[in-house]
DNA sequence: TAGATTGTTAATCGATTAACAATC
DNA sequence: TAGATTGTTAATCGATTAACAATC
């Protein structure tokens, strides 16, 4: 496989996911085309972006929805269940643990942790908090590869070195802080600030 | 003012946040290279960025995080309180109206509406979740512009619609779903399913 | 077949980086 | 002054788009 560009790697869940909605819509046939206009993307790029991976339509007619999210999964690794360690349950942590989203597309929060004595040993959904010092040996154990930061900005990055030490080679971060990682160690932020303000810029 | 491309405005509220906290670490000084190490981005792209605006920097020197905090407030409009309509007050709207970082940042969730009869008229933080067929109407006579969408897929396309009905032109979107908007309506979607699967790709 | 859409190439467009004169 | 860093220009790099032959 060549080397693929991340900004090409980063479209292609949004794609999955208009395909995933379509599916459930009874669609059974889709074009570039279509697909450009739910997202906002031009038909040329959906089209390019594919042709990196191999080729899924076919001329005159487009693309089955089934077997290209079937291949879409399958390149993004999204064709399995991947288990996940969530740090932090206070509000958003709760509101993370009890999201339904996740499950059916291939992620299971499976460990829960937290700092606060008050809340070890409290269950959430059947789930156990443990005490965040048994962050390292935990995830070394269930051979854990993906995991949620939801702490105060303050602690996020000595939790990330831990969740680094111990393994972890995705992280999700909540945590208002840009996180420094090493090489291989990949980061999304989520930040409802920064998102904000993007978009008052606009406004007079 | 020059046409600034969006891509640039993006990153101005990545280096306000950095140099907020920088600020909190009673850092007086910064430099386009140690602002670019802490956020991974070059510093020669950090000088271009802010040279849009301005001229904010002293050779020799560098920048004054006081006033490089302030002159980015100003062009992102972030140097005043914007109230926000919340819709949907499920476990993650119920998180968002308990988060404590909007306020400090000019951002203030000043209504509450839910499409659950058994929820409207209780209150959270002391405001009220009002019924959503009082959007249009509430968000008009408050003269509102930013919401905040935390509803179950299915129905965040008809509350976009109704939002921008009533004047909203910033939407923060927390259903997966890529919401389709007119012309002069902005949209940020936060989706952690998008962002996990964006990482996997890289794992084995 | 006629119509439609893919996959791909080449051209265009825009963003990033390197380098340096200006200057604090 | 000597050292450092800005703001900016020009060069490089990469991404997007337009266009079309291939073909279903």
């Amino acid at each position: 496989m060549p080397r693929i560009p991340d900004i090409v790697v980063g479209r292609l869940p949004l794609y999955l996911r208009a395909l995933n909605r379509m599916q459930a819509q009874g669609v059974d046939i889709t074009s570039s085309h279509e697909l450009g206009q739910q997202l906002g993307i031009s038909s040329a790029q959906i089209r390019k972006d594919l042709s990196h991976f191999g080729e899924f339509g076919k001329q005159g007619t487009g693309y089955n929805v089934v077997s290209l999210i079937g291949a879409l999964q399958h390149i993004l690794h999204a064709d399995r269940t991947w288990d996940v360690a969530l740090v932090g349950v206070g509000d958003l942590g709760r509101a993370l643990a009890h999201y339904g989203g996740f499950g059916p597309r291939g992620f299971h929060i499976s460990h829960l942790f937290d700092a606060d004595p008050a809340k070890i040993g409290k269950k959430i959904d059947g789930l156990t908090i443990q005490p965040a010092s048994e962050i390292e040996q935990t995830v070394k154990s269930a051979n854990l590869k993906v995991a949620m930061i939801a702490t105060p900005a303050n602690t996020a990055q000595a939790v990330a070195d831990t969740l680094v030490q111990a393994g972890i080679r995705s992280i999700l971060n909540y945590a208002p802080i840009s996180l420094t990682v090493p090489e291989g160690v990949r980061v999304q932020h989520i930040d409802p600030i920064i998102h904000l303000q993007r978009m008052i810029y606009y406004l007079d």
